[in-house]
DNA sequence: AGGAAGATCCGCT
DNA sequence: GCGGATCTTCCTG
């Protein structure tokens, strides 16, 4: 265990409301002790899926299969998939037992490991706001692939420590890249800490094709 | 058996 | 803003 961060998330936590969840996380630590270092980074942008009504959500219309499996199993483990044949995704399953659900992890203001994750990344130069700023290049720095798949959290592997800070002012907005979901693809189920750098983008509003941002703070 | 789509990222225009 | 990379998974026939 990290001397750093020596406490961590019980599973009770993260057997709340995904909603309330998605937004607690942000301010949270993920870290992910592995053979070549630590590497740990704030958590700064989240998204909920709640399946089985959500039809963005892996686990939409209860369909269970291999790959989501995890979504329908002990809440405060991993779930992790592989999209676009090229990009790991880590998600945290939360929610009320029984539901479904789960946290995208999209964004982390790297604290620990920096050098370690440029050498994963294989970008030496790369500044540090850039380093685990979208879901898949996070995975890639912090060394997480499908080898996690159904982690148990609260383990000393790959977990998650409380805040220790107040999060800025957290926004929220619709999620990225799930344009076919119907009214799903409208609903505020992204947060981000509002100004901080490491937030992967702004998001493009469903339905909208305006220049505007379709996004409030709150 | 085959095909289409996907909770992404990067580089170029 | 747009398209290419790259491959697993799931659905259809």
């Amino acid at each position: 265990m990290s001397d750093r961060f020596p406490c961590r998330l019980p599973r009770e936590w993260f057997e709340r409301r995904t909603l309330i969840v998605a937004r607690d996380l942000i301010g949270c630590v993920l870290v992910h002790e592995a053979y070549d270092g630590i590497t740990a980074g704030r958590i700064v942008e989240t998204e909920a899926y709640l399946g089985p009504r959500d039809r963005a959500a892996h686990s939409f219309a209860g369909r269970q299969t291999e790959r989501n499996s995890a979504m329908f199993g002990p809440k405060g483990r991993a779930y992790i998939y592989f999209i676009y044949g090229m990009h790991w995704c880590f998600n945290v399953v939360t929610g009320p037992v029984g539901l479904p659900q789960a946290v995208l992890i999209r964004a982390l203001e790297p604290l620990c490991g920096l050098e370690i994750m440029r050498l994963r990344l294989a970008q030496p130069q790369a500044p540090a706001h850039s380093l685990c700023r979208g879901p898949g290049k996070l995975c890639r720095a912090m060394g997480i692939t499908g080898n996690l798949y159904g982690a148990d959290l609260q383990g000393d592997t790959l977990y998650i420590a409380p805040r220790t800070d107040q999060p800025r002012r957290i926004a929220t907005s619709p999620r990225i890249g799930i344009a076919y979901a119907g009214v799903f693809a409208a609903k505020p189920w992204r947060f981000w800490e509002d100004g901080n750098p490491c937030v992967s983008r702004h998001p493009r509003p469903a339905g909208v094709t305006s220049t505007r941002r379709n996004t409030r703070t709150m």
